[in-house]
DNA sequence: CTGAAAGCGCTTACAG
DNA sequence: CTGAAAGCGCTTACAG
C-alpha cells in the first residue's frame, strides 16, 4: 500500500516535470521575441537564407542560432509541411496476407538502407501495415495510408503472391509516386529488381563445378514474381548442365516441404546437393539432415539465397548468393526522390545482381572423393 | 533507339497523368463549394460531429460524405496535426552501434505488433535510425528525430550495450514521453521487459528433466540488460540443479564463439546439451555440429531463446522459449498512449513471460538411452 | 536589408 | 443549427 502510494507520487511528479518540459517547446516567435528581430529574420537565419555577407548580419544570425540552440528549438514538422506542400515522409509498405496480429518475416534488409538513404535527404520512413485477407483479397483493416494525406511517396514490397488490384487502385488514387521492390515489371511502372537468373546460374554452376550431378531445389509454390523467377531459372540452369531436373521442386506449404525434403534425402539415390529458396528453407534442411545423421557438407552440400538480414551476426559462413537488397533499396529511394521532385528518373526498371559467397556448407560429392 | 524513345514517351505520359491526379487532390473547401455549405459543416460532417438527429441534416451529411468519397478526399495530416497539436505519430527508435550503411538484425518482432496496435488507435510509426559510434559514443549522424518536432512519443529499443547518456538527454529534450523495450528498469522511467529468469528456468529444467548433466550455454559478453539477465539466470539455475557451470559461457565476439563451441563439442566429455542465446547462435551450433558429424538431437540437444521473427515460416520446431515480444510491444504502446494523453499508465515497469516450446531438437542424452 | 502579412488546410469556439 | 473567422507554426513574396 505504501509502495503503491509512493509509486503514484513518483508518477505524478514525473508527469508534472514532463508537462513543464512540454511547455518549454519554443517557436520562431519566441526566438524573435528574445532576440528583438522579426520571425522572418529568425526563419531565414535558421535555414541559412540570409545571404548578406555583412559582419553585422552574420553575427546577428550566429546569435539567433545560439538562442535557438539554448531554447532547444525544433521546427514544427507539420507547420513546415503545410507551408511547403511537402511532408518529407515516405511510406514503407509491405503488402502481405494474413491477420494483423502476426509478426511478419523481416524486411529490414530493404528498409534499413532505405531509411539511411532517406535520412541523408532529410526524409523519414513511415511504416504502414497493409494486410490482405487471403481468401477475400480485401484489406483486413482499412489502411491508414489510404485515409489521409501524409506522405510524398511510397516504397512498396510485395511479400506473398500477386498484388491485389485494390492495392494498385488505392495507391494510384493517393496521387504520389510508388516504387516497387521485387515486383513484376510488367505490373507496375517503377520496379527495382534483382537478376534471379544470374543468381541461379551462380549457385548451379558452383555445384556442377564441384562435381554434383544430383542437385535438388526446394521453394514454395507461389505467384510471387521473384519466387517464380528463381525456380524457373534453376530449372533452366540444371537442364542446361545436362542434369536431371526431377529434384527441382516447389511445394505448396510447410508440411509438404518437410515431406519433399525427407524424400530427397532418403531416396535410394539421394540428392548430393540442395539449393534452398531462402534461409528458413536452408535451416530446415540443416535440421532434417542433422536428425537423420547426414553431415553437411560431408554427406550433403547445402546452399541458399540469402537476404541481407540473414547474414547479420552469423559467424559461420554458408554458401549462397548474397541478395543485393541494399543497392536495390537505395536505388528505389533515388527513383522515388526523383519522382517526388518531378524529375524523370534514370530508368523505369532496374535490375541488380548479388554476390556469390563460397562458405563452408558445400563440398564435392562423397562419391567423387 | 526506338525502344528508348517510346519508353521516354511512356514516362512523360505517366508523369503528366500523375500531375493531373496530383492536382485533383481535394480539400474541405472544394467539397464545401460542390455541396453549397460551409467548410465548417463539411468538417463536422466528415468527422461525425453534427449530432443533430433531424432527417434533413442527416441526409445532407450523407451527401457530403458521398461527395468526399467521389473526390477521393483525404484530410491533410499536417493541417490536422497543426490544428490539434498532435501528430498521431510515434517514433520507433532502435539504438544501435555501427555505421549507417549496415543492415541491422531484425526487430519486427517488436515493431509489427506495435504498428498494428498503433493503427487501431489511428497512429502511425515513423522509423528513425539512431546509430552510435562504438568508440566515441557519439551519433554517427545527427538523428532527424532530434532536429524537428514530428512525433507524440517514442518507442525505443536498445540493441547492443548500454544506452549512451546523450541519447537519454536528447530524448528528454524532445518533450514527449519515451517507453523502452528490454531496458534496465533502473535506467529509465517506463520500461517493458520480459522475465529472463523464468525463461532460463524453463530451459534448464527441461534439459535437467531429460537427464542432461553437462549443459552448456553460449552468448555474447555484453552490457545489454537482457543479455546479462539471461546469462546470470542460467548460471543460477544450473548451479541450483547441482550441476557443473563451467560450460556456461559468454564470449567476446564471433570468432571466440566458434572456438568456444568447438571446445564444448570436442572435449573429452563434451556437453550433451547446449542452450543458445538466440537463433543465430542456435544455427551456428547446428552448422558446427553438422560439420563434425554430430547429430541433433541424437548426439546433442540444442535449445534456444527465440524471437518472434525467428519463428516465422519455420516448418521445423526447435525447442526453446518463445519470447513474448508481441505482448511486450502492445503493452509498451498502451503505456505510451496513456502518457501522450496525459493519463497515468497502469504501472511504471511491466514484465512478461514467454512460452516454452518443446520441439524436435532436444532429447535425453546418449548415455542414458 | 527587413518587417508585416499572407497563406498552407484543417478544427472549433463564437456569434447570429 | 450554421457560417465566418481565428489560429495552429512556419516560409516567402512583397513592399518599404
Amino acid at each position: 500500500m505504501l509502495k503503491l502510494a509512493s509509486l503514484r507520487i513518483v508518477t505524478i511528479l514525473f508527469l508534472v516535470s514532463f508537462r513543464i518540459t512540454g511547455d518549454e517547446l519554443s517557436s520562431l516567435q519566441e526566438i524573435a521575441d528574445r532576440t528583438g528581430v522579426s520571425v522572418g529574420i529568425v526563419s531565414r537565419a535558421l535555414t541559412g537564407k540570409n545571404k548578406a555577407s555583412w559582419k553585422r548580419v552574420q553575427n546577428r544570425d550566429k546569435m539567433i542560432r545560439k538562442v535557438a540552440r539554448e531554447l532547444g528549438f525544433r521546427p514544427h514538422a507539420a507547420a513546415r509541411a503545410m507551408r511547403q506542400g511537402k511532408f518529407r515522409r515516405i511510406a514503407g509498405v509491405v503488402v502481405q496476407y494474413g491477420t494483423t496480429n502476426e509478426c511478419s518475416s523481416p524486411h529490414n534488409g530493404y528498409f534499413d538502407p532505405a531509411i539511411n538513404e532517406l535520412a541523408r535527404r532529410d526524409y523519414s520512413l513511415v511504416w504502414e501495415p497493409l494486410h490482405i485477407d487471403y481468401n477475400t483479397r480485401k484489406f483486413v483493416e482499412p489502411p491508414r495510408l489510404f485515409s489521409e494525406l501524409a506522405v510524398d511517396g511510397v516504397l512498396a514490397l510485395p511479400v506473398i503472391g500477386q498484388v491485389p488490384h485494390q492495392v494498385d487502385e488505392q495507391l494510384e488514387k493517393l496521387g504520389v509516386p510508388t516504387v516497387w521492390l521485387n515486383r513484376n515489371p510488367e505490373e507496375a511502372c517503377w520496379c527495382v529488381n534483382c537478376d534471379e537468373a544470374a543468381h541461379a546460374k551462380m549457385l548451379v554452376r558452383h555445384l556442377v563445378e564441384l562435381g554434383h550431378t544430383r542437385i535438388g531445389y526446394l521453394g514454395y509454390e507461389n505467384v510471387h514474381y521473384a519466387m517464380r523467377q528463381r525456380y524457373a531459372s534453376i530449372v533452366e540452369e540444371v537442364r542446361a548442365a545436362g542434369l536431371d531436373t526431377s529434384h527441382i521442386r516447389q511445394v505448396a506449404d510447410h508440411s509438404e516441404l518437410i515431406v519433399a525434403m525427407g524424400m530427397m534425402l532418403n531416396a535410394s539415390r539421394p540428392v548430393t546437393a540442395l539449393i534452398c529458396f531462402n534461409g528458413i528453407t536452408f535451416n530446415t534442411a540443416m535440421y532434417l539432415a542433422s536428425e537423420k545423421g547426414i553431415s553437411v557438407p560431408r554427406d550433403l552440400s547445402l546452399c541458399s539465397f540469402m537476404s541481407a538480414w540473414e547474414r547479420v551476426g552469423m559467424p559461420y559462413e554458408i554458401t549462397g548468393v548474397c541478395l543485393p537488397e541494399p543497392v536495390m533499396s537505395r536505388t528505389a529511394v533515388e527513383v522515388l526522390m526523383d519522382l517526388t521532385e518531378g524529375k524523370i528518373p534514370i530508368s523505369a526498371t532496374r535490375r541488380f545482381t548479388g554476390a556469390f559467397q563460397r562458405g563452408r556448407t558445400t563440398a564435392p560429392p562423397k562419391e567423387s572423393n
